[in-house]
DNA sequence: CCCCAGGCAACTG
DNA sequence: CAGTTGCATGGG
């Protein structure tokens, strides 16, 4: 439990990583700035700051009376070691987890985060981060900030951006993602997709009903079950993690999606999706450029035991 | 000019 | 089925 002054929080932390978590691609509206994080979630202005390997201390434009959004959002109160545990004793795995302890998965809202890797296929985060922010400042609402701060603004809900003409949204550069984020927009906002009802439904079920929204496939599907409802079994595959997966398992033929799909399930443990949390952030910012597998050679695959 | 980026949908064989 | 291609946009 926190500690709470009004306008500030201090939570205790273990094995807890601010700065990797959120420089770790599941999130892009969480700025730094001076030694802290500044940010949105739940219409509130936040900073983040990590003062010590055990705490997180956050300050609030306006007193807040329940803290517990922040809680949920960053998931202060899961327990990393049995998780890291429970990981298989692979040599990539080892080396992703020793480059970055304290490396968490953050519990997003569902909205936010479908449409934000919506905004990322085929971009760079750098490029449709920019993209995002300028949706916010155009359709977002107005945030209280300290004296001062920067003009902040909610992400816009589905029924704002439902009502944007398409050209509009192109002229954010979202090219052609527009239509996608229009129609899934309009999904949502008329009621023919349920977000919330998704957290009572299977990971099978939840990821089924995803994709049948335009612009959302597999690999998108996996991070909104991954970040937003917490299904630890979805393992997003994207060019990073394919590069590796290739490199430490495959060698010479690349995987099809679905063989890291498999690997994934049959070799990484109880929890794919923080594995992959690692691997993908290990692969961008942490292998040696030309890593070299063979030193550690990778065993083979067991044998298939899939059902149909 | 090229290739690539937290992909997807449509198309081809 | 699996594999290929077009797509907007910007960086290297």
């Amino acid at each position: 439990m926190g500690i709470t002054q009004g306008n500030e929080l201090t939570i205790r932390v273990r094995d807890y990583n601010l700065d990797t978590t959120l420089a770790s691609g599941q999130v892009f509206r969480w700025h730094r700035a001076n030694g802290a994080w500044e940010g949105v979630l739940d219409g509130h202005w936040l900073r983040l700051r990590q003062r010590d390997e055990n705490q997180i201390t956050v300050h609030s434009a306006v007193p807040i009376r329940s803290w517990g959004f922040v809680e949920h959002f960053l998931q202060t109160k899961v327990d990393l070691a049995p998780i890291l545990t429970a990981f298989p004793a692979e040599p990539l795995i080892g080396r992703a987890v020793a480059a970055f302890p304290g490396l968490r998965l953050l519990r997003q809202l569902p909205w936010e985060c479908l449409a934000s890797f919506l905004l990322s296929s085929n971009k760079q985060i750098r490029q449709f981060s920019l993209t995002i922010e300028a949706m916010c400042r155009a359709y977002g609402v107005p945030v209280v900030t300290p004296p001062g701060g920067q003009a902040t603004y909610t992400f816009p809900e589905p029924e704002r951006i439902a009502a944007v003409p398409e050209r509009e949204l192109r002229s954010l550069k979202t090219g052609y993602r527009a239509p996608y984020l229009l129609a899934t927009a309009r999904a949502i906002a008329d009621r023919t997709v349920d977000l919330v009802a998704l957290h009572q439904a299977s990971v099978e079920e939840a990821r089924t009903i995803l994709m049948e929204l335009p612009g959302v496939g597999r690999k998108i599907a996996d991070c909104v079950l991954l970040f937003a409802y917490g299904f630890a079994s979805a393992f997003p595959v994207d060019v990073w993690i394919e590069k590796i997966i290739w490199q430490w398992y495959f060698a010479k033929r690349p995987p099809r999606s679905s063989e890291i799909q498999d690997l994934a399930s049959q070799r990484f443990g109880p929890h794919p999706g923080y594995v992959q949390q690692y691997l993908y952030h290990y692969a961008r910012l942490g292998a040696p450029l030309d890593p070299p597998p063979e030193s550690t050679s990778p065993s083979p695959m067991p044998p298939s035991v899939t059902t149909v």
